[in-house]
Formats: C-alpha cells, sequence, structure tokens
RNA sequence: CGGGGUGUAGCAUAGUGGUAGUGUACGCGGUUUGGGACCGUGUGGUCCGGGUUCGAUUCCCGGCUCCCCGACCA
C-alpha cells in the first residue's frame, strides 16, 4: 500500500475528548475514528489490525473444533421472553426497537438463546454431540456509560462461542481445551505474559467461571495475582473456602488493575432446558444438552495491545497483528534514481507477498520517522540516497530500535524472499 | 442513573457584552531536504433553542454533546 494513497493521516496532537492511551494512540495514528460516545469506525489501518486479530482467533478456534457462522444482531423477543431476559428489568443492556410491520425487536448483546434454538434443528442424538459453533459479530450493549476508548462501548465485535456436550465429561475436556486455546490466542497477540486465566463466580453450574485478564494500569478491573504460581483470581473470588480450594493464601496475592479480554462460563442446561434442547442418549433417554459460552473482545485486545506495548513515540504492534510488516520510508525521493531504486525494492517486496506499507509521499524525512514511530509497523526500512550510494538499507527494528544495515540481498533474505 | 466538568476553524487552544486571536493542518509562491524546517501569503470558526440587551461567542434558562468519578457491567 502507498502512503500517499492512504486516505487517513496522522495527527501530532492528541483528541481533547479521549483520556485512554489506546484511543489516543489510535486516533492519532489513523487507525480508528470515533463517531460518537462508545461507537468507533475502525479505519484501513485500523481494520487490518482487526482482521489479523480475527484470523488469530478463527486459527484457534477452528484448531479445537469450532465451526463458524454469523447471527443475526435483530433478535425476536419471543425467544427471549422464555429465558426470562427479554425485560429490561432482567437485562438492562437492551437496544429495542420497534418493527414498522408491528412488534418489537431487539439488538442482540449475547446469542445463547439464538444459537440454542438454531441447534435444537441439528442435535437429536449424543451422536450430534458434542459441537461447538461460534462466531465474530456485532454485539451491542446500552451501557450507562461508554469510556476508555475502545475498551468499553456500546457497539463491538465479539467472538462467541458455545459448547453443546452430551456429558459433563464432554463439556469439561472442551472447557479446558478452550482456556488453552485462550492462552494461546493471547500470546500470539503479545500479551501472554500479562495475561491470567482469573477464578471468577461461576453462576449456578460450576464453582468458578474464568476470566482472562491482562494486567494493565489502564484497567477497570481488579485481580488478585499471584505470579509466581501464576495463580488469579476475581474479587468474588476472595473467600478463604476458595483460597483454600485454590491452594493460595489471601496474603500470597496481590491486587493489581486488569482488562478482561475474555471470559469462558460453564452454562449447564439453562438453556437448553428453557429452550428444549435435548438429545436422545445412549439408553434412548432424552437429556438436556450441557452448555458453555466463550468469548474474546477483538477490539478490546487490540486496545489492550496498544496499551501495553507502545511507547512514547507510539504504538508498538508485535508482527502478528501490525497491520503491515515492513514500512519502507523513502527519502531523497525528489532524486530520481533513488525513487527508482526506492521503488523497486517496493515491488519487489510487494511482489513477493511481504506486507509493506510505502511511504511514498513528498515530505520531510523528520516527519516520515515520526509517522513510522506513531504508526507502529514492525519493521523500518529506509531507502536514502546516502544509503543507495552504499548499495544498503537502514532497517530498524520498532520494538527494540536495533538498526541494521542490510544490502538488497540480505533485505530480501531477511523478509524471507527468495 | 447520581455527582463534577466541557463545548470557539479539520485538529489543539486563547479571549471578549461591540470587527474573534494563536499554533497546527490545508492552498499558493520561494528557500530547504536524515527526526514533525523556514519566510511570505491565503482559505477557514463561537453546539442547539429560547431569554435579557441597541447589540450575546460572552450573561441567564432549557436542551444536547463529550469527558471524568461513582453505581452498573450475567
Amino acid at each position: 500500500m502507498r502512503q500517499s494513497q492512504l486516505f487517513t493521516k496522522t495527527r501530532k496532537e492528541a483528541p481533547a475528548d479521549e483520556v485512554a492511551k489506546n484511543a489516543q494512540l489510535l486516533i492519532r495514528a489513523g487507525y480508528i475514528y470515533k463517531n460518537m460516545a462508545g461507537a468507533y469506525t475502525f479505519l484501513p489501518l485500523g481494520l487490518r489490525v482487526l482482521g489479523k486479530i480475527n484470523t488469530i482467533i478463527r486459527e484457534e478456534m477452528d484448531a479445537i473444533g469450532g465451526q463458524e457462522l454469523t447471527m443475526p444482531s435483530l433478535q425476536d423477543s419471543e425467544l427471549w421472553e422464555k429465558t426470562g431476559r427479554w425485560s429490561d428489568d432482567a437485562v438492562d443492556v437492551w437496544f429495542k426497537s420497534e418493527l414498522k410491520a408491528g412488534g418489537v425487536v431487539g439488538l442482540g448483546w449475547t446469542h445463547e438463546e439464538v444459537i440454542t434454538n438454531i441447534m435444537k434443528q441439528f442435535i437429536a442424538s449424543y451422536k450430534d454431540l458434542p459441537k461447538f459453533p461460534y462466531q465474530i459479530q456485532k454485539k451491542f450493549r446500552n451501557e450507562m456509560r461508554a469510556k476508555s476508548g475502545i475498551m468499553r462501548t456500546r457497539e463491538f465485535d465479539m467472538k462467541d462461542l458455545y459448547s453443546f456436550s452430551a456429558t459433563q465429561e464432554q463439556h469439561d475436556a472442551f472447557y479446558s481445551a478452550c482456556a488453552s486455546a485462550y492462552m494461546k490466542v493471547f500470546e500470539r497477540f503479545g500479551i501472554g505474559n500479562e495475561t491470567y486465566q482469573t477464578f471468577a463466580s461461576g453462576g449456578a453450574f460450576s464453582k468458578f467461571s474464568h476470566e482472562f485478564q491482562t494486567l494493565a494500569e489502564a484497567g477497570e478491573d481488579v485481580v488478585y495475582v499471584n505470579e509466581e504460581k501464576g495463580i488469579a483470581v476475581n474479587e468474588e473470588v476472595l473467600e478463604v473456602a476458595d483460597l483454600d480450594e485454590l491452594g493460595v493464601k489471601r496474603e500470597e496475592l496481590e491486587m493489581r488493575k486488569s482488562i478482561e479480554v475474555g471470559n469462558i462460563f460453564s452454562l449447564g442446561t439453562k438453556f437448553s432446558e428453557a429452550l428444549g434442547l435435548t438429545f436422545t442418549d445412549e439408553q434412548g433417554v432424552e437429556c438436556p444438552v450441557i452448555m458453555g459460552c466463550y468469548g474474546i473482545g477483538p477490539a478490546r485486545s487490540m486496545g489492550t495491545i496498544v496499551d501495553l506495548l507502545s511507547d512514547e513515540k507510539g504504538i508498538v504492534w508485535p508482527e502478528s497483528v501490525a497491520p503491515y510488516r515492513v514500512h519502507l520510508v523513502g527519502i531523497n525521493t525528489d532524486d530520481t534514481a533513488v525513487r527508482d531504486w526506492t521503488e523497486g525494492i517496493y515491488n519487489n517486496l510487494k511482489d513477493a507477498g511481504v506486507e509493506i506499507l510505502f511511504d511514498d509521499r513528498d515530505a520531510r524525512a523528520g516527519e516520515k520517522f515520526a509517522d513510522s514511530d506513531l504508526l507502529g509497523i514492525p519493521y523500518r526500512v529506509v531507502a536514502s540516497k546516502r544509503g543507495k550510494e552504499e548499495g544498503k538499507f537502514e532497517v530498524v527494528t520498532r520494538k527494540t530500535g536495533e538498526v541494521r544495515m542490510l544490502t538488497e540481498e540480505e533485505l530480501y533474505a531477511d523478509f524471507g524472499v527468495n
């Protein structure tokens, strides 16, 4: 992509109406645009990052048997009445709207009811189980207060997977497989070391549920962590009995701020019973399906990555989610020979499949370097007049600041191009 | 939803009951050209609705907006 063609631009100053670091940097760099409180546009660069994040999530969900689908946002009140979750008294985050044809619809804030109803058509026997459908889809929540940039919005993408199992053993096996898959996801996001699988209250059907909390000063949540034992718990699990069960003492836990990037929850048969999702077991007995739900917030993950990994100059993307792998910065391009040489490098890398952003703008070097730092693409390749004379490129690793001078051949080898 | 703030140009900000200023961005001319250059020049603005007043961007009332704290967050 040629930067001169990109319709977004960077800004020197942070917007006055954002305090959160994630939003300030993402807006300054042109990744997102704020439309209103709790609703953001993902601009071309931001959408690429979100796409990378979603791809990682898909790969890990598919690896444990997930099957992707997508469900509607529009919700039928009748279905939700059956589980008692339609009324505003029961659920205070509904967005509801009148249908011109008569009746009311809601905008989905989660999809247990919908997926359960769908699965009624496809699950009849223990032979049909287990199954793990998931989607990455818009959720709408009428929050009292949107805040913290893209961390808490009223409209957001969510990866929600639902498990349908015949037995508790089957359910437990998937539950722990999914927990492992989640850790892989967060490791691939570059925030694995700071992310803990924490114990939270389990609700009606299990002792504990689990959240995935990333330690960060910008966090809205609080967790109690023992880094040595690699264990973390929520405030609600701070009871002595719970801690005994987990093998930690209260005084071994340190209070830390954190961001909830994911959660997994056993649902038991609450939804299958309410909506009549049953299967026939090997004895011919009709049983309710055992369910679980598993969420990850892609945009929130993106904000967390920015909050955790950025520095004073700007964003620092891990390679796994960066919008581009290489930022080719061409300077001294008023010199035709230098420009042609730089264009050649761009075309070679691009044609070889390297994801590359080429700063071909007619701008000064300082401005280009500052923008490059802000954008946070992992590798900056500087092509200049001086470099051309020496036959070398300056390759700067954004994260470490390491500078290497490479020949054209070395450059291609470095990026795995033949 | 309770409390506190806020609203001036694309962005960031100053100021005033009487012609609204600066930086940046943008256009044009010129000098520059490896860390957000410089000179000249130009375009562009008071959240909405009432009220007070000869006159309101300023004062008053109402609304809306956005931010922060709290509550909430299955």
